[in-house]
DNA sequence: GTGGGTTATGCGAACACTTCGCAATTAGTC
DNA sequence: GACTAATTGCGAAGTGTTCGCATAACCCAC
């Protein structure tokens, strides 16, 4: 189903790889460039790393995608339909968890109401120890 | 007062750089590497940027001192005994804000008790747009 | 369909930030 | 004061990301 009326309607060309590099996102979940980089080069194994890095801006910009830090440095990316969740990373085994976005409600409210702070809560990771890594 | 004894009792070898970097960290409030070097060097110029980046990590490593990702990438350094407040970042005009860690409590026990996740609320800065720029 | 302006791509170099190896120096111990 | 081990300085190497520029591709109008 048109990926391209999607992008053309945010007035973006439609290019193979930028079609794929949306694509490979949204199969991925959260990726890095570099794993994005790779999933798209299964099926176009040419396409080089500055366009993965300029086209995840681009679908960025157009809030196609967004980016969250999970840590060390390096982002990953969501297509920002599936942000609906935000990310647990464990100190310990450094796994990464789901939680849904509700849990944080009153803190957000909280931000909101005492400081005027409007929180994008999966923009972030939150960090801490599992249940696993508790014991 | 004895910052000298402090590090001895960690195990530690009390050496001028060391001091500086911990005094800096303590001095700075929040400060990436580069500001702690930047910080050592006005009474200690020679001091190396590898050596102020072991000596966080050295640092880190006995709790004295805790990193925090603010964005963009770079780790930013507190002094452990300051880490009670959380970051807000405001995705607009870039500002870091403070919040008592206490508007995460309800959030922080909803973690523990729905998934077993013992939260850091202050690893990770908490990002948003702040209300001069929700304007 | 074809032409032409504009944008995107590929490529390599440049960058910022962080880590590493190694030799020289220094702290702490006896 | 001398010895051993840890720490420093320095340069090089590693990442991860951005940039400039020429070529190629897209898309709009005709």
């Amino acid at each position: 189903m048109a990926d391209q009326h999607e992008l053309r309607e945010k007035g973006l060309r439609l290019t193979p790889q930028r079609e794929l590099v949306l694509a490979a996102v949204r199969e991925l979940g959260h990726a890095t460039p570099e794993e994005v980089a790779d999933k798209v080069r299964q099926t176009h194994p040419g396409i080089n790393l500055s366009t993965v890095y300029r086209n995840l801006e681009t679908l960025e910009n157009v809030g196609l995608v967004q980016h969250t830090h999970l840590g060390h440095g390096g982002a990953t990316y969501h297509a920002a339909e599936e942000l609906t969740h935000l990310h647990l990373v464990c100190s310990g085994c450094g796994s990464v968890g789901d939680a849904p976005i509700d849990v944080a409600g009153t803190f957000v409210q909280n931000l909101s109401d005492d400081y005027g702070f409007k929180t994008d809560v999966s923009h972030f990771a939150i960090y801490g120890t599992c249940a696993a890594c508790t014991k």
